[in-house]
Order: C-alpha cells, then sequence, then structure tokens
DNA sequence: CAAGTATGTGAGTGTATGCTCACATAATCT
DNA sequence: AGATTATGTGAGCATACACTCACATACTTG
C-alpha cells in the first residue's frame, strides 16, 4: 500500500505532467526550447485569443514549468526545467513505437 | 503560424502527456518501472475500485504508454517505452527547482 | 459444464478544464 | 495627465474526465 506522503507526491507530479498535457502548452513548450520569449512573440504563433494564452502560460508557471520575468511592457517566459523538453521527444518516441507495434499487429492477422 | 500538420503532432504529443497526468497513473508507472505487473499485482498497491484501476491501464494503452499481455487468466502491463519514467524524475526535480526559486524570492522581501 | 477468478465495459453523475467576453493593471509615450 | 500598448483576471458556459455501479467476457478448475 502506497502511504499518504507518496500520494502526495504524485499528486504533485501529475500536477506537473498537467501543466504539459495541452496541445496550446505543448506547442509554447516547444517554442521556448530555444531560449525565452515574450508573450508578443508567442501569440502570433498561436492562432487563438490572446487571454488564453496568457491563461496557459499562468497554468504552466504555477505548475513550476515555467518561469517569468518582467522587461518594460513586456513579459518573458523560459522553460524552468530544460528537462521538459525531454517530454515532447519522449512523447513523440511513445507514438512512434505504438504505431509500428499496430503496424505489426494487423500483419500477423 | 503553425501549421496544421505540426497541431497534430501536437495534440496526439498532449495527448501521451495527459495519459500520464493523474496521480493513478504516475503511481502506476513508477510500479511498472521495475518491469511488469499484472493487474492482480497492482489492485492491492493502489486504494481505490478495481473498474477504475483498469480504466486507468485502458487509457495509458491506448496513448501508447503501456503494453499488455495476456498469460491465462492475468493480464501483465509494461511500460511500451522506458522514457516515460524519466518524466517523473523530471517532474520531480521540477517541483525542487520551484520551491526553491520561491524560497529564494521569499527571502529577498 | 458449472462455478470461480481475473479483468473489461457502458451508463450515469459530479467535478474539473478550456474558452470567451468584459474588465483590470501596469509600463510607456506624447 | 491622458492615450496607447502589453499582459493578467473573474464570471459564465460548454465540454471532457474521473468515479462508481451493474453487467459482460474470458480463462481455469473441479
Amino acid at each position: 500500500m502506497i502511504d499518504q506522503h507518496t500520494w502526495d507526491l504524485y499528486d504533485r507530479q501529475a500536477d506537473v505532467l498537467k501543466a504539459l498535457a495541452h496541445p496550446i502548452r505543448v506547442a509554447i513548450v516547444h517554442m521556448l526550447q530555444d531560449g525565452e520569449r515574450c508573450v508578443c512573440q508567442i501569440i502570433p504563433e498561436i492562432d487563438c485569443d490572446r487571454t488564453n494564452i496568457s491563461k496557459h502560460l499562468a497554468i504552466m508557471t504555477r505548475a513550476g514549468v515555467l518561469r517569468s520575468r518582467k522587461d518594460g511592457l513586456k513579459v518573458y517566459y523560459s522553460l524552468r526545467t530544460p528537462c521538459v523538453a525531454n517530454f515532447l521527444s519522449c512523447a513523440a518516441s511513445t507514438l512512434k513505437n505504438k504505431a509500428a507495434e499496430d503496424a505489426k499487429a494487423l500483419a500477423r492477422i
């Protein structure tokens, strides 16, 4: 049986993962892989309501995935922990792997 | 502007992350780090409804995170892509990192 | 083949999440 | 100071998700 303290940890780890589990947030993390960007650079790349992006940035910041820095009118966001970028490539290889196994399974039929 | 094909990729990457973004599923991935387990081994570790665990396993399998293998009455689950285990340690260091920065920010006040 | 064991599924309900709109704040510029 | 630009926030609605219960399937064993 998993004890309460361990569940708390799993809860918070899940929160970090939740913070990345949305296509728009994946896109933002992808953009930030090459360094910090201000909101005004992120908005034109992602075709959706401005305030929506603000909220996605807030979610990731609250979860500890992003860090923000204000410079004049602009707010710059960056990845707080670079390892989160690996999530994306691992997710990609998971998809590839599954596609390959599914194809093999079909071939067997 | 991000094109449609790239959004499709982000969508599917987000699906993989969603498949891990739940405390129970984090716990299961944690268990499977040391190798495959049958459902009957997972259930007693996690104190919740049996059918609920079935559904969480189905979600992760559909997303390509887990693989299942039937042996007699039992079904054994394992990680399809070992790199997903890194998610947990990266999530943990994200939490640690954020805590450290928050503490530093408080100290500055 | 009947009973038992291990696991999966569909329907219904409650809660959480995402999105948009109107409004708020904060720094800059004239 | 007043106007403008960049960003954030709260309320309300729509959708998605997690959970439970009753039921279904599939293999095994007497």
